[in-house]
RNA sequence: GGGCGGGUAGCUCAGUUGGGAGAGCAUCGGCCUUACAAGCCGAGGGUCACAGGUUCAAGCCCUGUUCCGCCUACCA
């Protein structure tokens, strides 16, 4: 494509439909299953299929779009697979209540018209937040998109869950577990909240049944002594020392309960006395175990009560029976005293009820030996967590793992694949329903209803999506994966699980990497969350500021070990740094019409030199910020290279040579560099900003298709001509010091910038004497002078103001409006600043254990600071003094 | 109770083997200079939470204190 103009101001939200259809047209975002390239791959963490987009999504889709898209570029074969989770609780919540409001309920439907109605939901709304991905540019293989519901990955799930089963691995049993009673469903530990609230200690007195007196115990929960089997003591405790036989009456109920004594009773809690629940409670249920006690449930999967806590309280409310069986203990003077407690109570992460602890049957995986490899992968090194300190929260977890209760009471998700016989109760676990019982051959099977915990689905998602259990040419190609990017809510809950699981069934770890990164908070710190009302919306975020500005702001804050603070202010500071680059490609092309030419090195100008060191420097800081995830400093070096480097200083360096001032040869130098750079800083910042950078891109002579398809500067064959050059860096930087010091002191004096000066260099130096003489046409640009001259020290100009660079004193005359008092406030401001830095230089100097013990270069270095310093205080000393006789 | 992270400019935060305290925003002053006022030029501003220690040298390493945040846990 030929040189176009660009409009005057970057319109993001046109530009951004039109390259994202653009590139899935060209199918640029497809792995590709028979190349020789190497490979790269992650895998998205499915969104559930009810969800909107939030800010969470938005950074984590943002930093795994930047290093797809970088490692594109740097040639490798990417596959990013992306899809969604069938989110079993709270899809059903979603569809029960959309259905409530037709005055409909699942249970009147029925099971398989529910899970019907479920599927023709996703169908409707499923696909929302892919298309809200979309938005954000992520550059998803969409053709493999998967859904934790798909066949292939149910089939997935059957087969694990029947190998671990075989394993002894999965086992069923009635257990203490968490209870919701609103989702009616069991509850792994990590899906229960904890949270401090207010509560109270409850003494209730439980009286001897053979004599006066009796056992005083402390409970926060009163309502579950309805269903008491035993008190128990510590054996140690002098105050219970002569009860032994005694049995005890349970008030309100009546029931005769026998005081007992185990070791686990804390002596000094309350009154040394602990009511034992079996069925409520998971302490009690292991002790009621140990002594053989009898459990009563008295709290139903409703949270109302049951039969068994008599007829006084049945179907009542949890909470309510509390009053009332309180109320009753009252009336009976039973309940001694109630003391404030707070404690911590557990809540449904779903829907944030109060959880129940409850005595039920469920399934579980015996985790422990899984656990114990996922341990030794990370320690050994087959996958890193970075940050680091991310491993010792891993550790931690895993190393206090417990069994993880997979089964849900829910109808939306993977049916259990167990069946039982109908006639003589056996049970069949397998891949498909069996026909006929294998005991006693009757066909009457019936399969368990529970399904299992979404997680459990997930935790098989990086080999489940690449079609496991087949043996494809995917897995072959793409697993392990590279990298998994992630946030650290989720380590326990999902990382952890694919650990075990990967390792497990593949026989090596899932990822190599895990990246894990922050949360995003509101402006306040604060978590968002809809309650709060605190929450902003990307989408809204992409429609003001552009997809492009919204994702550098999170790339430049996704700083490790920190969460991000977000608000909209930031993300205008990198809109402005969009329109920035839009206009620096716009001012480019209106000087260049062909593509990039090798011009030979000794045919470049300082700047042209200096701005492509610039950019081999700024490459090489890219390229190892993001193999380390540093996507922060990324950005920031490419920031301060455009708008710092690129932007301020080699565009205008450069004007003079571009409008022809310098002769044709230098012109087309300077256009060949000029398209050079911008062709390639596009190329660095295209992982970050892909719109624009496209959208320039082909604006851009000499480029062809799309900026994707493209090599990474480091990879081009041109790279090697790329060096850091040290002879054009100094110059350049002595060629900015004499014009910041100039600018400075017109700034400092007030001069209004229409206004010309002359100025004039005296240096003994003759290196500087060169460059300066050679560059003089861009410091009298670049510093507004009418003239600039270079010569050797000698006599001062009169009325001048003084600015000290390392090799040179600079003179700005400024005849007729000197203001001798205000320069020589300028100086003196000088002078003091510099006193500072050179007394700590000479104290460092003057220590003999410093000098003696310091490594060698750091003592020169100082030395040579000191030396230069010397020479700037007396320089500005001696003017000093001259502008205070002039004044005088 | 255990674990982890943080306290650096007015605000939000960088600071990767210990050796010159930085950026963005905000503030102040000056500019519509032919890419950009979503811009340009310049300036001010910090006992690096506190107290010790190691070292020639500490924002960085060690110990303690304090404040904030998060995770985790079965003292009823």
């Amino acid at each position: 494509m030929g040189s176009e103009a660009l409009d005057k101001g970057y319109e993001p939200l046109t530009v951004e439909a039109r390259w994202y259809n653009y590139w899935e047209e060209k199918q640029l975002f497809a792995a590709c299953e028979e190349n020789g390239k190497r490979s790269y791959s992650i895998v998205i963490p499915p969104p559930n299929v009810t969800g909107v987009l939030h800010m969470g999504h938005a950074l984590n889709v943002t930093l795994q779009d930047i290093l797809c898209r970088y490692k594109r570029l740097r040639g490798y074969n990417v596959l990013w697979m992306p899809g969604t989770d069938h989110a079993g609780i709270a899809t059903q919540n979603v569809v029960e209540k959309k259905m409530a409001q037709e005055g409909l309920d699942r249970h009147r439907l029925g099971r398989e018209k529910f899970v019907q109605a479920v599927w023709e939901w996703r169908r409707e709304y499923g696909s929302a937040i892919i298309n809200q991905l979309k938005r954000l540019g992520a550059s998803c293989d969409w053709a493999r998109e998967r859904f934790t519901m798909d066949e292939g990955l149910s089939k997935a799930v059957r087969k694990v869950f029947v190998d671990l089963y075989n394993e002894g691995l999965i086992y069923r049993g009635s257990y203490i577990i968490n209870w919701c009673p609103r989702c009616r469903t069991a509850l792994a530990d990590l899906e229960v909240e904890h949270e401090e609230l207010e509560g109270n200690l409850y003494y209730i007195r439980y009286p001897f049944a053979k004599k006066k007196g009796g056992v005083v115990i402390a409970a926060t929960r009163p309502e579950t002594m309805l269903g008491d089997t035993a008190v128990a003591v510590n054996p140690d405790d002098e105050r219970y020392r002569n009860t032994e036989a005694d049995m005890l009456i349970l008030p309100i109920v009546d029931r005769e309960i026998p005081l007992i004594r185990d070791k686990y009773v804390d002596m000094l809690f309350g009154t040394g006395a602990l009511k034992i629940t079996p069925a409520h409670d998971p302490h009690d249920f292991e002790i009621g175990r140990a002594h053989h006690l009898s459990s009563i449930k008295v709290i139903g999967d409703d949270g109302k009560m049951t039969a068994d806590a008599g007829a006084l309280f049945e179907g009542l409310d949890r909470f309510k029976c509390r009053e009332k069986v309180l109320k009753a203990l009252e009336e009976k003077g039973l309940l001694e005293k109630i003391e404030p407690y707070r404690h911590s109570v557990g809540h449904c992460y779903r829907c944030k009820t109060i959880v129940e602890p409850n005595l039920s049957t469920q399934w579980f995986v015996s985790v422990k030996p899984l656990a114990k490899k996922a341990i030794a992968a990370v320690k050994n090194g087959d996958t890193r967590i970075i940050p680091g300190m991310w491993e010792s929260t891993y550790f931690e977890w895993m190393n206090n793992i417990k069994d993880w209760c997979i089964s849900r009471q829910i109808w939306w998700g993977h049916q259990i694949p167990a069946w039982t016989c109908e006639r003589c109760n056996e049970m069949v676990v397998g891949m498909e329903a069996p026909d006929n019982c294998p005991v006693c051959g009757g066909d009457r099977l019936v399969q368990e209803s529970d399904v299992l915990d979404t997680w459990f689905s997930s935790a098989l998602w990086p080999f489940s999506t690449m079609g496991w259990p087949d043996e494809t040419l995917l897995l072959r190609l793409f697993y392990p994966t590279s990298a998994l990017v992630t946030g650290f809510d989720i380590l326990f809950f999902w990382v952890a699980r694919m650990m075990m699981m990967g390792i497990h069934f593949m026989g090596d770890v899932p990822f190599k990497d895990v990246y894990v990164h922050a949360l995003v908070r509101d402006e306040e710190g604060k978590k968002m969350s809809k309650s709060k009302g605190n929450v902003i919306d990307p989408l809204t975020v992409i429609e003001s500021y552009g997809t492009d500005a919204f994702r550098f702001t999170l790339a430049a804050f996704a700083a490790q070990g920190r969460d991000i603070k977000m608000s909209e202010k930031r993300v205008e500071g990198y809109r402005h740094f969009v329109n920035k680059l839009w206009n620096a490609a716009r001012f480019t092309l209106m000087h260049i019409s062909e593509g990039y030419e090798e011009i030979p090195r000794n045919d470049l100008s300082i700047p042209d030199r200096w701005i492509l060191s610039r950019l081999k420097e700024t490459t090489s800081n890219v390229v190892e910020a993001l193999d380390a995830y540093r996507f922060n400093e990324a950005a920031g070096t490419l920031y301060k290279f455009v708008w710092h480097e690129f932007c301020d200083w080699y565009l205008e360096a450069v004007k003079p040579t571009l409008y022809g001032r310098k002769g044709p040869d230098r012109q087309k130098a300077a256009k060949s560099v000029l398209g050079r750079v911008l062709r390639d800083t596009l190329v660095l910042l295209h992982p970050f900003m892909p719109f624009v950078t496209e959208e320039i891109w082909h604006k851009l002579p000499g480029t062809k298709g799309s900026i994707m398809e493209t090599v990474f500067p480091s990879d081009h064959p041109g790279a090697a001509l790329m060096v850091y050059d040290e002879e054009a860096e100094s110059e350049m930087n002595l060629i900015i010091s004499v014009i910041t010091g100039i600018r400075n002191i017109r700034g400092e004096m007030n001069i209004a910038p229409s206004r010309s000066l002359n100025a004039t260099a005296q240096t003994k130096d003759e290196a500087i004497k060169e460059t300066l003489n050679r560059y003089a046409e861009i410091v009298k640009d670049l510093a507004g002078l009418q003239s600039f001259s270079v010569g050797e020290p000698g006599e001062r100009p009169k009325s001048a103001a003084t600015a000290i660079i390392e090799g040179a004193t600079i003179f700005v005359s400024m005849e007729g409006v000197i203001d001798f008092a205000r320069e020589a406030d300028r100086l003196q401001k000088e002078i003091d600043k510099l006193g500072g830095e050179l007394r700590t230089v000479s104290k460092k100097l003057r220590n003999e254990d410093f000098l003696s013990k310091a490594p060698a270069d750091v003592v020169e270095k100082v030395r040579e600071k000191h030396r230069v310093f010397i020479e700037k205080q007396q320089k500005l000393q001696s003017n000093l003094e001259r502008i205070r006789e002039l004044n005088s």
